[in-house]
DNA sequence: GTTAATTAGTAACAAATTACAACTAAGTAT
DNA sequence: ATACTTAGTTGTAATTTGTTACTAATTAAC
């Protein structure tokens, strides 16, 4: 063997801000492309990492701090132009977290942008987000996967905004809360409610334990 | 960097045989696991492969002698313990043609099993298999991915066989009918029809050819 | 305090979709 | 000709989804 085949791992963190999708870049500590925001990812360890899943996790925690409660592989980003080092293969995972996660974790570096604000990236990320910006958006049609962009506590009209965000249109509530009710992943957090205004307060909610870290899907679709 | 690792593709390739999903394995001709049967795969060559892609069809093409219309990304299984020769990645690919097209290639060493009857395979290619199929379980719900389990004509009860084989249960006709035309990726083939047997013989299909190798998606399943 | 305004949540009904059953169509075998 | 079998269609019942309009609960204004 020559050259051999540069192994990464790499991840895209979403999260929502001000209800827009949102994607956490570093800036990059070495070359290629130092200094520049890119998406957390690294190398993977052989003799550390027991297989891709734990790669991600290990750099995603190191980068940024964070342990996401659902992480899922995307795609594999593969080719000889990705990256000017060489032959590249990046495994790409994604992962949804509140926002409260991202500032709580407290690492500098990151920067938290618009997936459609974004400039152009390093490498292939401009592609591997929109890869998993769309398969979000399909997901979110039939699962629960947007509850994970949401804290320990939201309201109903506060996860359909989510959901919306997710979706990129707007979606009728008698409907949407038919599809939450047959999904069946809410308790509500009986006693509380969220008063934000003059108006009737909304119930809380919050995802039964069994559903903390494991998606749950709608036999047909929002 | 010490022991690098092992990067592969390998190729889930799926017909139909006796209305069964079935897969097909190659005798493998180099350790480890000499001569038994197991998925076509093999290393990416830097020098020669662009992406994984272009190496999935090399190596399909090689081992098998075949060029599927539809080749898509499954996922990535990588770990330390899954090849005996050390920290291994493999990029897995599905495809999917009709059973002619293997018996056409005249390839030897190649064996065709329906995905039910699977013995022990080597490396983690029985999960391989399984995630291929689960894949495709949940496609055939809502898009014309089986259309590639067919020839390059066939009626619409051979569809209705060829989806109830993919899904594993039976489907209505007439909601059937109403779903493929509202894929709106056949076209009938005129004057031409196919009897098989003592009853009115059943008008002939093609693929319109916009969709020969892209698939069609349903807005809400079958 | 009563009233107006605003959002949460529900109920009733209309529209659309899907499933089912029964039909007609077109062939072969007797 | 008649029976039989599968292809394909039509009509209708059942289910699901979307809309409109209601009631509920709160704050702000008077």
């Amino acid at each position: 063997m020559q050259q051999p085949i540069i192994a990464t791992v790499d991840i895209v963190l979403l999260t929502l801000q001000q209800q827009r999708l949102s994607v956490t870049l570093i800036k990059r500590d070495n070359p290629p492309f130092q200094t520049m925001a890119a998406l957390p990812g690294g190398y993977i360890h052989a003799q550390e990492d027991n297989n891709c899943l734990d790669a991600a996790l290990r750099i995603l925690s190191a980068k940024t701090g964070i342990v996401p409660p659902y992480l899922e592989q995307l795609q594999t980003f593969a080719s000889v132009a990705r990256d000017p080092r060489g032959w590249s293969m990046s495994v790409v995972y994604f992962a949804l977290v509140a926002s409260e996660v991202i500032a709580a974790a407290q690492h500098d570096e990151v920067v938290v942008c618009a997936v459609d604000d974004l400039w152009h990236l390093p490498f292939d990320h401009n592609d591997i987000i929109a890869a998993a910006v769309a398969r979000i958006r399909n997901k979110s049609y039939y699962s629960s996967l947007p509850c994970y962009l949401a804290g320990p506590m939201f309201t109903l009209p506060g996860l359909q905004k989510i959901y919306e965000a997710c979706l990129g249109e707007n979606l009728n509530k008698v409907s949407f809360r038919r599809k939450m009710d047959e999904l069946n992943v809410l308790e509500p957090v009986t006693g509380q409610t969220e008063a934000h205004g003059a108006h009737r307060p909304a119930q809380l909610y919050r995802l039964k334990s069994q559903f903390k870290n494991q998606l749950q899907l709608l036999s047909r679709g929002l």
